[in-house]
DNA sequence: CTGAAAGCGCTTACAG
DNA sequence: CTGAAAGCGCTTACAG
């Protein structure tokens, strides 16, 4: 009952070791490897006996003794373009917090959108053998897609999808939301309707065809109406845009902001202007960040699920960790098309 | 010069190791971990020859094996209270960007402003051993402030200072900053000031005595015109807070709302219920977020140094985890009055 | 279902 | 300035 661990000299760290726990539940430290991992063949007797052990001892398992041995660490790596968008920080919380309760390690790696910080991320993180990671769409360099391919870790994209056998994703067809909200402004009979964006990355580009599909379906498509901007998007992006806009277009009736910070700052710069949303000019946006539901007039935008996105993509990954199968390896969780008065 | 290792079977991972480079540089395993750790007692030649070999085989250190030997990570363990916040956002890409460049890797947690959630983040992390801890302000429980002294790991503090010996912390004094700006509105006449807060983490309450101070100097208190509410900020929070008190307060001339995002928020709901600002009341936030310059009117605000803070904060962590000896343990990076059209 | 042995890839502590 | 030995705390692979 009282063969606490005696304290040891030498380089020994003083820690509470898996041997301790071993000594203290009269068992062989692999019985309690084993158990701790939850390894189905210990006898539930024996399994009891280090639960309790381990409680009393209050040992905590060494990461980096594990990984070492396991050729493989506690630590999931997700790589996400950009925290400046709130869309990420969003996807990074709901990520973050259904990985810690199953006893992993996050670790963010922000790419800024640049290939090579991609390249150097995924180097970094790969050679600590993580045990999973998420990465944000599909475009990348190719030694990039090799890095993940060799490596072997599992991984998961999140934000779009795709159905190649192989790949995992969780996302939304960015497509067909901007599609979807281009009809709406040609439903509210908007005739020359303008596409804006900064940024450019993949998804800003998706969302162009998307725009693009519905405006030639109207018989509507004028490649003047399109504004790509490579900036980062702020708010104080989106309002130079629009004046820029309406300067060169003085006719354009719709605007559809290819991200709602843009959005935000295209609607308070027609308030400057005194340019009436949505009389004159309709205004719609993308994502519904925080304050879109404020706006004068409040903002016609697109919710995009990605709270949802980081949760189902972790579950998918953890199956994936755990070596399950995983049948269903795209999961499309849709958009909702948020009316408000701008349009 | 082709004694390149050759492939080993049983456990081996295939990884090129430490003992490899010491096989083709021709010196022994502890010279080329020496040389790796900048250790300055190697002779130069043997030095260049390690390094060579490093090159050639395309070494990478195998961090769980170095932290398992030296009992400490190469991660830094960073806790923030919220990503909702685009300051702390910022203040961790600048935090990532001078680490990673070190060879270290950063550990974000979140602690959602909760005493448990830090515990839980602090014994999760410091059980790894990380190399280094950087986390946001001074108040949290005693178990946690023992946790950290208990485990040794070299710790900095952010966003708040302190002169106690022994702790280190880079960061601004927020209630001088909150001094400056009620000062501010205190100079442009105005009679009935309101500080308007939410989170109520410690430094809103440290603005509201800065607040408080400015206006008992001025003979000008009123604990009427204090907004205390533990809401998480936003934009709409900020909006509902400016109708509530405009309604109970009616004779208020100027709001000091704790965070930009607040204040944005009062300055839509201004806009939406045509109460002229800074005419009837003017408005003041505080960390000059994104958007604020594009508010109609603008906001004035104040600006916080965060990203410098995150740098700072690194490079001294950095010395402290050297061992180097730290003589300016408080470094107080100040802030800037930024004056625009609400007030 | 259980265990003794070996090993993962580094660094520490001790010599010289 | 350099090195042989031991060890960090786990898990793998092999037996039984």
């Amino acid at each position: 009952m009282s063969e606490l661990p005696i304290p040891r000299r030498g380089r020994s760290s003083g820690r509470v070791t898996l041997d301790d726990v071993a000594r203290v539940s009269g068992v062989s430290p692999i019985t309690v490897s084993r158990t701790l991992r939850g390894a189905r063949n210990v006898a539930p007797e024996l399994s009891a006996r280090v639960h309790e052990a381990v409680a009393r001892l209050g040992y905590v398992p060494d990461v980096a003794a594990r990984a070492l041995a396991s050729s493989r660490s506690s630590h999931v790596a997700v790589l996400v373009p950009s925290l400046t968008n709130a869309l990420f920080v969003e996807l990074l919380e709901a990520v973050q917090g259904t990985l810690m309760p199953m006893g992993f390690q996050t670790l963010i790696g922000v790419t800024h959108y640049q290939a090579a910080q991609e390249e150097a991320l995924l180097r970094s993180y790969l050679s600590q053998r993580p045990a999973g990671l998420i990465v944000t769409g599909f475009d990348r360099s190719d030694a990039a897609r090799r890095m993940i391919e060799d490596s072997g870790v599992p991984c998961v994209h999140v934000m779009e999808t795709t159905p190649i056998p192989g790949i995992y994703s969780v996302g939304l067809s960015q497509h067909q939301a901007a599609r979807a909200i281009t009809r709406h402004l040609l439903q509210r009979g908007r005739q020359r309707i303008a596409y804006v964006a900064g940024q450019l990355d993949p998804r800003v580009m998706q969302r162009l065809q998307g725009y693009r599909q519905a405006l030639a379906d109207a018989g509507r498509y004028d490649p003047a109406l399109e504004v790509l901007d490579p900036s980062p998007t702020s708010i104080a992006l989106g309002a130079r845009q629009f004046e820029a806009l309406l300067a060169r277009q003085p006719d354009v009736d719709a605007i559809f902001f290819c991200n709602d910070d843009l959005a935000q700052g295209g609607l308070l710069a027609a308030l400057r202007h005194k340019i009436e949303v949505p009389q004159r000019v309709a205004i719609a946006g993308f994502n519904d960040l925080d304050g879109s539901d404020q706006m004068l007039p409040t903002l016609t935008t697109v919710r995009t699920p990605r709270a949802e996105i980081g949760t189902r993509a972790t579950l998918m990954l953890a199956a994936l960790m755990r070596g399950d199968e995983v049948t269903e390896n795209t999961v499309d969780l849709g958009f909702e098309l948020v009316v408000r008065e701008s349009t």
